[in-house]
DNA sequence: GCTTATGCATCGGGTGTCGATGTATACTCT
DNA sequence: AGAGTATACATCGACACCCGATGCATAAGC
């Protein structure tokens, strides 16, 4: 099966919480960096990515900065203060929906008698 | 922002996860079910719910079997082996999508010297 | 008799993603 | 010199999943 579409809705997630760690990353880099930390569980495919990108500019959650190392072409990206906060609320959702869906998914869950 | 976006994907296994364990239920009883387990955080549209349904049986994972009580209609659906084992299975694959994900967002990444 | 709750269902549209495709430069191997 | 691979950017068509609106029908409450 795919496990593919669970990760629908986390790349921004996955993206902004990245480049909050690291300081400043390039599209590529990205792609390398979550499938060499995941092991090849989690693989960004460069059509969602690049779009993903100009978006959260156009948005003002990222800034980018052209660069030519070793001739070939780079665009390092880097969180704005606002991505920044943006980053640590879908973190949080993203910890706030496994709550819900480990009460769901829960064998069986406890007698709701007290609070 | 929208949590929501974050459990696509996720309601064929929750429908599937709540029928293994609950033995039979119908549609109207998922979503009452599933928004007073989660107090709200998760309202399963009936826009979603029902064509996954039909899929579900469709794909021999879920048998129908019709009802009428106090005089309304009702379709109990409950999980074949198939389902059974396809439940697990995706329950399963949301762990690991979890833990995934947690390596992902990890403030640092421990060092991957040995095993 | 209107609204709300129960219970089923479809359908149009939006959104995020994949996969394919395209461009360009640098390195390696033969 | 030419082919293949890695690096690095980008777009675009198609698909899957879902929401919200809408519709039908019965029962209960006001």
């Amino acid at each position: 099966m795919d496990t593919t579409q669970l990760f629908r809705g986390t790349l921004q997630t996955v993206v902004l919480r990245l480049l909050a760690e690291r300081g400043r990353m390039y599209g590529y880099e990205l792609t390398q960096h979550v499938r060499d930390r995941t092991d090849g569980a989690l693989t960004i495919s460069e059509g969602a990515l690049y779009p993903l990108l100009h978006k959260l500019v156009a948005n003002g959650l990222l800034d980018v900065e052209g660069a030519r190392v070793n001739g070939r072409q780079r665009k390092y990206y880097h969180v704005t203060a606002e991505g920044r906060a943006a980053a640590a609320e879908q973190v949080r959702a993203f910890e706030a929906f496994v709550e819900t869906m480990r009460d769901v998914l829960a064998p069986a869950p406890p007698n709701p008698s007290a609070a």
